[in-house]
DNA sequence: GCTTTCCTACAGGCCCGGTT
DNA sequence: AACCGGGCCTGTAGGAAAGC
């Protein structure tokens, strides 16, 4: 596999072309991959596609000067990208990215917060079962790379891999779960992009496991079908969550807008002020007209960030300190 | 009838994004 | 990098409606 830590999608797909047939693109901050070149306005387009026709198994087009364009099958990319909740609000909020359903190809999970931890003095090389899972990884990257390491025309042809059939039963797991998912589709909210492609993203799984646990493996039997359906089922509760809180209600929007300005204007020592002088010169964004600027007001009032007194007849507002 | 509140209109300044 | 236009923010003015 040839590994990628910050790259370009013409960079990726070169290197699927020329140089192996199995890229992986990993990145612990993947802030440089999605604010860099390939997310930037003018290629993002691209990047989408091609990321998008990959996971479909439609191969990618390489455009070259000289040979023109030649369709590159056989290529497989993995990509891991680890990003901080500020990055991936951004993601997640894209327009473009929601609606090409980028997202829905890939597997989510926003990690809970971390406790204190313990320090634990461990020398992983001895450690039998991380042993015995190296192993496993390289046996499998020797296994698929066999082929094409010695044969650079092999490299042009791409990886020629064995196609795995679903045992019966397996078979029978998925196509229940397939309609079980179809049924239940109306109520899924913002994973029902999603939940079009669990079935898949379940034998996926179901394969990596099934093939990890046994790399002699010549068909998909129940067990693993099972185990990939759990995980992709779970993957898609974790999608849905992201993707329903990055949607923040107007309300709490504009609320978050105007106890902002409230701030500014209290470290100016401006507060209390009255409704009508919220409404004249607070941020437009909350509204001008008064019930939107009030049902604002009344919501930071619930949670404790700002307090009505009556100046005669004048409703004014002060900040709660604790809110400074 | 006066004051306060609510709402609209408008102008100038500033910031941001797009274009050249 | 410079420029430009649009949108947002701020401040001012004034009229209508509501309250005292």
């Amino acid at each position: 596999m040839f590994l990628l830590s910050d790259a370009t999608t013409e960079a990726i797909v070169s290197a699927l072309a020329d140089d192996w047939p199995s890229v992986g693109l990993f990145a612990s901050e993947a802030g440089v991959f999605l604010g860099g070149h390939a997310m930037s306005e003018e290629k993002r387009l691209y990047t989408i596609s091609v990321l998008s026709r990959l996971w479909d198994g439609q191969g990618v087009e390489r455009a070259r000067q000289g040979d023109g364009k030649r369709l590159l099958l056989g290529r497989r990319l993995s990509v891991h990208l680890g990003m901080q909740p500020e990055v991936a609000r951004d993601l997640l909020e894209d327009r473009l990215v929601r609606n090409q359903g980028l997202l829905a190809r890939f597997l989510t999970a926003w990690a809970p917060q971390v406790g204190p931890r313990r320090y634990v003095e461990e020398d992983l090389t001895r450690n039998p079962a991380y042993i015995a899972y190296q192993g496993r990884l390289d046996a499998l990257l020797e296994a698929t790379a066999g082929n094409v390491r010695d044969d650079p025309e092999a490299r042009v042809r791409g990886l020629e891999l064995p196609s795995l059939p679903l045992h019966p039963a397996a078979k029978r797991l998925y196509v229940a779960f397939f309609e079980y998912l179809e049924a239940q589709k109306t109520g899924l909210g913002e994973a029902r992009a999603f939940a079009a492609k669990t079935p898949e993203h379940a034998v996926r799984l179901a394969l990596v496991l099934g093939l990890f646990e046994d790399p002699s493996l010549t068909r998909l039997g129940p067990e693993h079908m099972e185990r990939g359906i759990a995980l992709a089922e779970w993957y898609m509760l974790e999608h849905r969550r992201l993707m329903e809180g990055a949607r923040v209600p107007e309300p709490l929007r504009r609320a978050a807008r105007l106890l902002e300005w409230l701030r500014e204007r209290a470290r100016e020592g401006a507060l209390p002020i009255a409704t009508p002088d919220v409404v004249r010169y607070g941020p437009r964004a909350v509204g001008r007209t008064t019930q939107a600027v009030r049902e604002a007001l009344r919501l930071l009032e619930a949670h404790g960030y700002v307090r009505a007194h009556r100046e005669g007849r004048r409703e004014a507002w002060e900040l709660n300190p604790r809110a400074l």
